[in-house]
DNA sequence: TACAGTCTAGTTGTGTACAATAAAGCTAAT
DNA sequence: ATTAGCTTTATTGTACACAACTAGACTGTA
């Protein structure tokens, strides 16, 4: 599952120091920053500054720079000489592709190498959707993107191919901020009720083992959570 | 268009001497060392040596590390401290996953917004149809392996959805070095004979402008050489 | 005021020395 | 002969100093 440090106690610095090699120090590394570009604490167009998050990290700059070169080859960053280290804006006229594409992949995750329905990832969804209900009581935007993000990775277990995974993973990133950015202009509540009616839907087809009618309800979820996107675009350029 | 260094006189130093700025180094160094992976100048298993590159290409380990760093997040290379970084093996079982992913992404290639049928894109593939008759009439290993990038990035063309395009190549380049590693042990000829007629039949249906048939057929070769490719794999390990 | 040029502060890019690590070779004891 | 432990050597990882570059502030002039 993914570690997530944000929200334990404990301080970056110290996961870096229990890390036991380079590569678990950059995954550290990696993970958190992209953590904190998708939930827009390092808002769209905000800059970074590698010495202040080697500092924080207590690390240098060297190990810090090859998450920061991921992240940009990911599409999150952007790195220029003598301008600095900025998160990429998120528009939703460059993402339309991005969004046609995940919507086609999302089918193909029912139907390439299906895992086998087993407890622990039906336990995994029924935890989904007990989330799901405590957000409806008390919705708000941080748990919102937080439970948008967990419930992805949960669906990315229901096909077995890895190669798809990753991809949808890379894709998934590059698009859940805009939600997050848009959600003031909306109705929150009304968002929560959507999206957890969606995985009221989906944990219902994972309890009959059916992750082909799963996928195909999530496809059609994020194809209308797209319409509305636009429609919410529309009226706000208006 | 890719630029290619390799087959031009000029060294890979001069090169980066010419370039205007980082980015365009770091694309340079990339591009070079991708293409000597996959055209297994650097064979599956062979040791890189950043002090080594770093010299021939004219500058220090740190911008070089940059370019071998993305290419072990595209799983094409493996660095470990005190090992060395060595090039990633190909093994068509783990590889099963991503030519699976691949035919159903092909199918995409004419669905998500195709091109088009531009008197430049025809061209483009009427060259292609050209260059596969010279390979036919004498064929090696080398200029097989070239065409076959080079009809990739060609195809590639036909949409212009550009995420499925980055997710495209960056999966081709994960699988297209096993052609080039199981090719010794099968007929060249009896090889680019069926590639050519390959190409052939896609120039067709692009000449047609319809890009949808390409596609479709592209898959469908896709999925005949895969049962090939496993063929040879399991007479060899009897 | 408008504008061109210069300077300054701040940022990422690069070079380099050294630390950390791991594999292979060596040595000596059993 | 074998094996455990040490040494050597080669490699990547990290830290840090400095170079290259950019944007903005400042200044002097038309």
């Amino acid at each position: 599952m993914t570690k997530r440090i944000s929200d334990t106690g404990i301080t970056v610095a110290e996961h870096l120091e229990a890390a036991a090699n380079a590569q678990e120090r950059f995954q550290i590394m990696y993970g958190e920053i992209r953590d904190r570009i998708c939930m827009l604490v390092y808002p769209p167009g905000s800059q970074l500054g590698e010495e202040a998050l080697a500092d924080e990290f207590g690390v240098s700059r060297s190990p810090l720079r090859k998450a920061l070169q991921v992240l940009e080859a990911d599409g999150l960053l952007r790195s220029q000489q003598g301008v600095g280290t900025l998160v990429t804006e998120v528009d939703i006229e460059e993402l339309t592709q991005v969004y046609q594409l995940r919507m086609e992949l999302n089918e193909l995750t029912g139907k390439l190498s299906p895992c086998l329905p087993t407890r622990e990832l039906k336990a995994l969804f029924s935890e989904m959707r007990k989330r799901a209900q405590d957000l409806r009581n008390t919705p708000t935007r941080a748990d919102f993107a937080r439970l948008n993000i967990d419930f992805f990775h949960a669906f990315q277990q229901l096909s077995e191919n890895q190669p798809l995974r990753d991809v949808s993973e890379k894709l998934f990133y590059q698009t859940c901020r805009i939600w997050l950015k848009l959600i003031p202009n909306m109705d929150l509540a009304k968002e929560v009720d959507i999206f957890c009616g969606e995985i009221d839907d989906i944990v219902d087809a994972v309890e009959l083992g059916d992750f082909q009618a799963a996928a195909f309800t999530r496809r059609a979820h994020l194809s209308m959570g797209f319409i509305r996107l636009k429609a919410q675009q529309d009226t706000a350029s208006h």
